[in-house]
RNA sequence: GGAGAAAUGGCAGAGUGGUCGAAUGCACUGGUCUUGAAAACCAGCGUACCGAAAGGUACCGGGGGUUCGAAUCCCUCUUUCUCCGCCA
């Protein structure tokens, strides 16, 4: 969520890198503005009925107590006048803020200057992009491989839920389990801790990172208790955070952790949900840092070159991407894609995201760090996959699939303890 | 799931209708003293909004209500603890 100030004081460059996104938020932008000198000016009329009412109050309770009781009762009737205005005042302030929040809500974040105009996902621009060589070779695609070795069966999971719930089996399930122990090693040993949220979230921990009301429709949703499955770790790791200072001498916090994440991806379809590419469980590694402001953009980068390093070890043919205005994130100001090349398919499959969120989910998390003695600021939240997993299989599966079978990287063997899925 | 108790500042913990944004202790910050440290003593020490400031307003788990006035009374939700039941 932007902040009305920065708004109002950079009117026009907030217009101007909002339409990076292909849209014209200028006369929202105004209504909010309008509606928070609303608010200060109901605000400030309120607060002075308020202050008469606590001042005959005490003068009340002075007379009752000097047993003056006719002119108490006398004083109590002026209040009794005052109220219903209190409860208008009230009444207006609060739809006031209501509407005021609402549209703060619709509003998404403001790009950060590198990220360049676009419309979809083919203005992105390649930044990275290892050696490697495209050939026209017929080669299978993975849902065939994974057949042929029996390795993630996709018609148990259509059974046991539906689609997009895969089963994996024999070393394809220890496939998976290597790679969610060497990604997390690998992220420990970059200094994150790891941790293990819970996997079902509240309204409030939603909303904090901009799932709600954005994403509403993409989460499975237990009405039951009204919680939430959640679309990535991003939401409760960060969420750890919700309503803190946090003293800058606590910084950077470096947080990895493992969990599935649910996605009901409601209107996709055709061959991007073939086989692995697209799921509604899938496994996902996620680093999440909270930094000050003045340091995210540095380890924006180094977050880059941790996954960078990553795929390198798996022996991926990988690209980065920097995403452009048409295809950011509504809670993101830049962000990084990676995507692995997967030969069977002839595609780039993305594989991690990696986004600097600014003080977009802290204004809503309330996340902010002591600087000094007197000063507070909103921290900066960032996160990435490192990485996800299925289509990391799909690509290995594709990619390494040879007569002898399925070669595991190197980096991997201590992992599974095969060479080879055959 | 059933019965009962509870939720107050960073922590502990007073406070059952008015002078309570809230005693006290601990922790923390600054100072005095000291060659230095400790101890002792003095002072400061929540968050948010409005305001140039003075100051004002709101917040005692969340929401609603009663009242001239609510941390205190009522309703409701959540969470925690104890006992019972069930259980990986």
């Amino acid at each position: 969520m932007l902040q009305v100030d920065f708004i109002k004081e950079n009117f026009l460059k907030v217009v101007d890198s909002l339409k990076k996104r292909n849209k014209d938020y200028s006369s929202d932008l105004k209504k909010i503005i309008d509606f928070n000198e609303n608010r200060k000016k109901q605000q400030t009329k309120l607060d002075a009925l308020l202050s008469k009412v606590n001042n005959l109050s005490k003068q009340i309770g002075e007379l009752f107590k000097n047993g003056k009781v006719e002119e108490a009762n006398e004083l109590k009737k002026s209040v009794e006048k005052i109220k219903p205005e209190v409860k208008l005042l009230q009444d207006l302030l609060n739809s006031n803020n209501d509407d005021l929040q609402e549209l703060l809500c619709s509003i998404p974040n403001i790009p950060n200057e590198l990220v360049k105009k676009g419309t979809s996902e083919k203005d992105n621009e390649i930044i990275f992009e290892s050696a490697f060589k495209i050939s026209d070779e017929k080669l299978d695609e993975h849902w065939d491989i994974c057949e042929e070795y029996n390795i993630v069966d996709f018609e148990l999971g259509n059974k046991v839920t539906g689609s997009g719930f895969p089963v994996y089996k024999g070393k394809g399930a220890a496939l998976q389990r290597a790679l969610i122990n060497y990604f997390l090693d690998k992220n420990t040993s970059s200094g994150y801790t790891e941790v293990q949220p819970p996997i079902l979230v509240n309204e409030d921990s939603a909303f904090a990172t901009g799932q709600l009301p954005d994403k509403e429709g993409q989460m499975y949703h237990i009405s039951n208790d009204n919680l939430y499955l959640i679309p990535t770790a991003e939401v409760p790791i960060t969420n750890f955070y919700r309503d803190s200072i946090i003293n800058s001498s606590d910084l950077p916090i470096k947080l990895t952790g493992y969990t599935p994440c649910f996605r009901r991806e409601a209107g996709s379809y055709g061959k991007d949900v073939r086989g692995l590419n697209r799921l509604h469980q899938f496994d996902k590694v996620e680093i999440v840092r909270i930094e000050k402001p003045e340091d995210s953009y540095k380890v924006l980068d180094e977050m880059v070159e941790h996954v960078k390093n990553i795929l390198e070890e798996l022996e991926l043919p990988f690209r980065i991407l920097r995403l452009c205005g048409g295809d950011l994130g509504f809670t993101s100001a830049l962000t990084y894609d990676f995507e692995v090349y997967s030969k069977g398919q002839k595609k780039w499959l993305e594989v991690s995201s990696i986004s600097n969120f600014e003080t977009y989910q802290s204004n809503r998390l309330k996340l902010r760090v002591r600087i000094n003695e007197k000063e507070k600021k909103l921290a900066h939240t960032l996160n990435g996959s490192a990485l996800a997993l299925p289509r990391i299989v799909a690509a290995i599966v594709e990619n390494n699939n040879s007569p002898e079978g399925i070669k595991i990287p190197k980096i991997l063997h201590k992992y599974t303890g095969f060479k080879f899925i055959s």
